[in-house]
DNA sequence: AAATATATTAGACCACCCGTCTATAAAAAT
DNA sequence: ATTTTTATAGACGGGTGGTCTAATATATTT
């Protein structure tokens, strides 16, 4: 088996060789997809390789170790999703409220383009902390963290105009929204379809003190 | 290495031999443990057996394969996890919210006593259900749902006892309550704390409407 | 008591995985 | 042109995983 299909290159390509050019991010890409699919303890790096064709041994030339690899994959998640609750969060030409119905309006596409197979990259690790490095545990508490706070800005927003009661605790009730948003995710991905996230959504604006 | 310290036993051992002579239930109940903390995939038959004693061999005497085993153990848990629904949930001693605040009370004592590192089974078998055999989907929604029945049941009591307005939706707040108490059984693993959990009572207890 | 059936075990087997290593080669620097 | 740096190719080793076959000790039957 393993006929030689194509001559396999060696060494050094040139700097513009490969269709992408930068081979660490391909790998963190592949990375995300495959973490998020099967979690940091099942995948294997000889599957992320195969998915961007890149060979083992350029793998310990980009990171040091596995553990490495993921926490590079987590930040680069974590970026990613920040940029996007800015985006919907901070986006004024809604009312602040409706600004959370438009991000769980995106999660809901974001699911079903991906048939349900991935949820959330922090959450599906927070789930099997225990198996991962040690490192994992604070950086993952604090990626929640940082969601909290942006999300608590926004319901201060709609405080301030109206839309919620003055007295709420808004830090308390932006860490709720996530704690059961992990919940509603992972329920979608069970039963394959987007209604637990839109019952999480109604339920949980319901449920906000006016 | 490895010194026979005892001649090793072969064959078939009197019938009551080992401390536990249930090697079966043995194996269900480490597998338990095995499968809450590492969920399945990561979960090795080695250390299942290792921690009851039970040689390798002796595994597919008990079960056909590992996904036969595995929900063999789910359904072991379901069975203990529904008894003690009813424990709580039915105990007309207490009303029938104070009830749900038992039950959420006894969860918080379990999961400190295995220091934060076990949760749902359920919840986590949920989360990595896209690795599992096939047959486990449909068996944990199953779950998910006599779960939420038995919440309901004990919410429309609340409405008969004037707990609860009259007009609410009873299925749908117990699915509400178990799609988010995932998330709090998930996060209270991460931070390693019950806060989560309390957190999440009061808030769902708050927002039952009135 | 001998023969048969059954329950249980020992350990081989193969596939896979992570991390490392050496050899190779293209590009850049001298 | 020679050397140095950057990157790739792929084998290797130790370990683990699930599964299966052969072996063996007890129970049961004759």
């Amino acid at each position: 088996m393993n006929l030689p299909v194509s001559k396999p290159r060696r060494g050094r390509p040139p700097k513009v060789s490969r269709e992408n050019q930068d081979t660490k991010a391909e790998l963190i890409r592949s990375g995300l997809e495959q973490l998020t699919e099967k979690g940091f303890a099942s995948s294997g790096i000889d599957q992320i390789l195969k998915k961007v064709g890149v060979p083992k041994g350029s793998f310990y030339h980009y990171f040091s170790s596995k553990e490495a690899f993921g926490q590079t994959v987590i930040q680069s998640y974590a970026r990613y999703f920040e940029n996007k609750l800015d985006t919907c969060l901070l986006d004024e030409s809604y009312p602040p409220l409706t600004r959370i119905g438009n991000f769980v309006e995106d999660a809901k596409i974001g699911m079903a383009r991906h048939q349900f197979k991935r949820g959330c990259l922090v959450g599906n690790l927070g789930q099997e902390v225990d198996l991962l490095p040690l490192s994992f545990r604070q950086q993952l508490i604090d990626i929640f963290l940082s969601w909290q706070h942006r999300l608590a800005n926004c319901l201060k927003e709609a405080q301030s105009q109206g839309e919620i009661s003055t007295t709420a605790d808004c830090e308390l009730l932006a860490e709720h929204f996530w704690v059961g948003w992990e919940g509603a995710v992972s329920r979608a991905k069970l039963v394959q379809n987007t209604k637990p996230l839109e019952n999480y959504l109604n339920h949980y604006i319901l449920g906000l003190p006016r």
